[in-house]
DNA sequence: TATAAGTTTTAGACGCGGCTAAATCCGGTA
DNA sequence: TACCGGATTTAGCCGCGTCTAAAACTTATA
């Protein structure tokens, strides 16, 4: 019934309100879909009269219970592929991204249950992201913090990568860093650049520019109560070749 | 690049060519795809813009060389994912085949050769249908023939059920007939009513009204250096219930 | 061979999802 | 408080894939 433009106008909608909390701005949207501002607004239009969306014109949109219902069922859809393409299709998980984005919009709910199934229901993704349940409840709320945002000395373990952005994740890949891996912070310098220590390899430093340090999200080392501390069991022998990158 | 209705059309007209040879009409693919003539005409215009097709003005259209390979790919990828579905996501042959037609148009090159590859290149659909090869070089000429040509005494083996009818795939499924059934033409009764007789089950006969038998198409049963004999092992224990067809 | 019946194409419309250009609104600052 | 700049919406266009109604073509038949 919805397309699945609308769907990823709903999915772009909460993962804006996510960030910030508030009332999503049209040009956060067409920034964040790559379609100018006026295309937002007639979309969101539409959106607004199938009671997806709550508008304030001239000021923002949010998403009604019933839009937040189709935005965690598509997540759950890109989450479960991208856990299915890692795990059976030997992905990895620099590049389930797109073919999940895009397979996301055409399963159906048959086989969403079946991926479910053979995968045992899993909660994470590759990424370290929460995959909404079956029931499309919503999810806790957020408790990792972005990895710019801590000083020289704290120890952390990586919870969740950003997906988004292919290029970040190879570089991520190549350097070790993936859902699990525990790291020092040894230096904050200007500009935002964070340089870290990983915890199982004292030798190993690497420097993060500001926008990639804020895509990841951490939690503190000794938290090992978390909920999703689920596969935090990467090697990490130094190598960081996702070829490892294996349950 | 191409829509996945463009696709539609070129599998539509290869799949009509198959049947009839020479080219194919307006109508008929009005008819197979369910939309109205003139629908047909102007998208048969654009895909002969793009040269997919040659046609002739109130004659027919028939798939030029670039035109079948596109075809070709879009089969491959149905017949792959009826494949993998039936094989790993525990569907059964009567189930596949809408997920398929949906799927066969968002995955990707790379989605393609890693299916087929756990798959280990598979030639045959669950079906029965030949799978093209990754080169897509066309088909080997079809040298089966439709149960409904035979006559009483005739010893057969079922090389293919269409896909296209969910409700008979399940009649089918019920009944025990499967790719690799061999079955003897008991009768063939007025409008065309075909009985037929189980090798391994002399007990049980099945009736089978005339447009089904046509959708069957089989091969002599002694014919045993036939090139799709590939899953030929069911076994048809009298129960048909499709939850026991799997490799 | 003239015409009727059946196909096919042409003509013109519509909703979708996108665009650009122009008008409008909002918030901050002089 | 008046104005200016930036964000947003309105207006109007386009291509896609679909439709219905009407015109044109083909073919079979009288």
């Amino acid at each position: 019934m919805l397309s699945d433009v609308m769907e990823d106008y709903l999915k772009s909608i909460y993962a804006l309100q996510q960030e910030d909390g508030g009332p999503v701005a049209t040009s956060a949207i067409a920034e964040y879909l790559e379609v100018t501002s006026p295309t937002v607004t007639s979309m969101v239009e539409k959106l607004e009269d199938r009671g997806l969306v709550e508008r304030e014109k001239y000021k923002g949109v949010e998403l009604t219970q019933e839009g937040e219902t189709v935005a965690l069922e598509v997540l759950r859809h890109h989450r479960l592929l991208e856990s299915y393409l890692t795990e059976h299709l030997d992905y990895s998980w620099s590049e389930v991204h797109e073919e999940a984005d895009t397979l996301e919009h055409h399963i159906s709910e048959e086989f969403e249950r079946r991926v479910a199934e053979v995968l045992d229901d899993p909660t994470v993704d590759p990424h370290g992201d929460p995959i909404p349940s079956a029931d499309l409840t919503p999810p806790e709320d957020d408790t990792t913090t972005p990895l710019s945002d801590h000083d020289a000395g704290d120890l952390l373990v990586v919870s969740r990568v950003s997906d988004r952005d292919e290029e970040e994740l190879r570089y991520l890949a190549d350097a070790g860093i993936a859902p699990g891996t525990r790291l020092e912070v040894a230096d904050v310098a200007p500009f935002g650049m964070v340089t870290v220590r990983f915890a199982d390899d004292g030798e190993r430093d690497q420097s993060l520019p500001e926008n990639v340090a804020r895509s990841i999200r951490v939690r503190p080392a000794d938290d090992d109560s978390d909920p999703d501390s689920d596969s935090e069991s990467d090697g990490g022998d130094g190598e960081g070749n996702s070829e490892e990158i294996e349950a």
